[in-house]
DNA sequence: GAGGAGTTGAGAACCGTTGTCAACTTCACG
DNA sequence: CGTGAAGTTGACAACGGTTCTCAACTCCTC
């Protein structure tokens, strides 16, 4: 953890725009999440650590970043953009209805049946979306 | 809940609503595609036909039949609903980015992994959602 | 510093979707 | 056939997440 100063080389890509305040702020906040969240809490995040960046910033930074490969953008349910910063272990989750609870999961298996899928069809570019929704233990 | 009793001739599945004019004419639309369509699209088609039904009454239908299993909805990159009238066996989709072609794929593997998965972290009342997107051959 | 390109924020616009509610259908029962 | 109650509908308003607009501002290069 070094300083905020612009001269050092381990500045975290920002897609390769001018490294903005807002536009660190975004990165940062992504960072204290290991989940996918919506533009409203990463703002909330942004908020609550005292800076200030507006909202319409918020969603442009995050569609900056998921163009460069940086975030990953999926959609829930109702049709809500939710983001992650794009780990390279790349995984799903199993979340409980109730109180919310997530854990990751990862699925070999799942991986390599899509692609057999997607090859057997003669599709290209694969990608899929996996979510495991249930009751947990506490919540039973 | 009411009692879904109905002795007499179900031709066609409603979810076991009444068979109104306007709910017949949703089912009629849905079936004269075989790919994914937004409410909007099915709304037209049931124009174009000559009829008139209210746009929010196809919202309604196409909630009810999916909440029976007779419809599929999901979600375009952008977030809109699309649905599309289904099998009744539990699958998933393969679906074309570009065209909007559909595969129904199944994946006894995966609803083994799933339900695995589950147990192992001690959640109940599994569910869950696998789509596959890619580019088809004929797009590509 | 100066100037131009890039970026920002407040608020309005946008648009798919859901809620509201009075009028209308349908059904079971007599 | 009536009749009443429950279910359904449609026009329109409201909602909420997302994008647009544009003047003000920031950053970078020279």
């Amino acid at each position: 953890m070094t300083s905020t100063d612009r001269h050092t080389g381990e500045d975290r890509p920002l897609a390769g725009v001018r490294p903005t305040r807002q536009r660190r702020a975004v990165a940062a906040a992504l960072d204290t999440f290991d989940d996918f969240r919506s533009a409203q809490e990463i703002h909330d995040r942004i908020t609550a650590h005292g800076d200030s960046v507006g909202l319409a910033t918020v969603y442009r930074t995050l569609g900056t970043l998921a163009d460069a490969g940086e975030v990953d953008m999926l959609r829930t349910e109702d049709g809500e953009a939710i983001w992650r910063r794009c780990s390279d272990a790349h995984h799903h989750h199993l979340v409980c209805r109730s109180c919310g609870a997530t854990i990751e999961v990862e699925g070999p298996t799942v991986e390599a049946w899509t692609r057999s899928i997607a090859e057997q069809h003669g599709f290209a570019d694969i990608s899929h979306t996996l979510e495991i929704f249930g009751t947990c233990t506490a919540c039973r």
